[in-house]
DNA sequence: ACTAAAGCCTAGTAATGCAATAGGAAATAG
DNA sequence: CTATTTCCTATTGCATTACTAGGCTTTAGT
């Protein structure tokens, strides 16, 4: 699976907040409540978006969590990027594991290669305003 | 991850005894052997692809793993597939898993949807013929 | 027939990562 | 001062992955 709960959740999460953008901020709890993640595993990502400065975080009574940015400027990719750790397809492409001692011959590692920037390509075009719904975001009116 | 190392090995194996054709039946020892992969996991992996009839296995002495199609005929995606049970990327289109509750409303499902599509286009565009290093299978020649 | 070479089959296991939970500390508004 | 809300560190249960073990069956050659 490339992305897990966690980049799923994360996304869906990013998409709710555009929506309610007009709201100010909005506390974990009423997110978790709309989207039908457990507080505390929803916790754990927001975290994770905050300290990227993806999100702003604010403690207290009136608290809650809100974009640092226009919606516009936010793309999947780097969404799931962040809260996956990587979106490699094979371990032979991942960060750390610095290329198999194969890699000069291996027949293979090109298709990864390709897959790879194909998949980088596609989510790095997609922003997150496109996921908003039409007219929602705007329920304040009225 | 996307692509485990069971799909991984399956798909090196597949090109190992594609540039191999022309020697007949090659034994698992020595596929192992050339391709550094343990050789009771191997047993696995080849195991699955001859009970899908992308191989054939034949035991006695002289036997050993073959083709039964030409190389062109082989897509990475079948392999990768039916190795790995699934490319999904996200769980949410995964077989079984008969969409989750909130498919309707979900803001993020076209993504899946496309990228699912992406990666499997790609992978069955690409053939087992074309990852065969030029000039190999021909190593019976002089 | 015997033997060596090979594939086939069913388990089992160690390690990893995922999904989720627990409990409390720190900040903020009223 | 209190209720609200985020922040932080750990821990747990579970599933999957990667790999190993051991024995059975088939085949070719002598």
């Amino acid at each position: 699976m490339l992305v897990s709960t966690k980049g799923r959740y994360a996304l869906r999460v990013m998409v709710d907040l555009a929506e309610h953008q007009a709201a100010g901020r909005i506390p974990l709890k009423e997110i978790a409540a709309r989207q039908g993640i457990s507080e505390k595993y929803l916790e754990n990502i927001l975290a994770t978006l905050v300290r990227a400065n993806m999100l702003s975080g604010m403690r207290g009574k009136g608290g809650g969590y809100v974009l640092t940015r226009p919606p516009e400027q936010y793309t999947v990719g780097e969404i799931l990027r962040l809260t996956e750790g990587s979106l490699a397809p094979v371990a032979c492409l991942d960060g750390d594991c610095k290329g198999c001692s194969r890699s000069d011959e291996c027949p293979t590692l090109d298709v990864w290669k390709n897959l790879d920037k194909l998949i980088n390509d596609y989510l790095d075009g997609v922003t997150l305003d496109t996921l908003v719904a039409p007219n929602e975001g705007y329920d304040y009116v009225i």
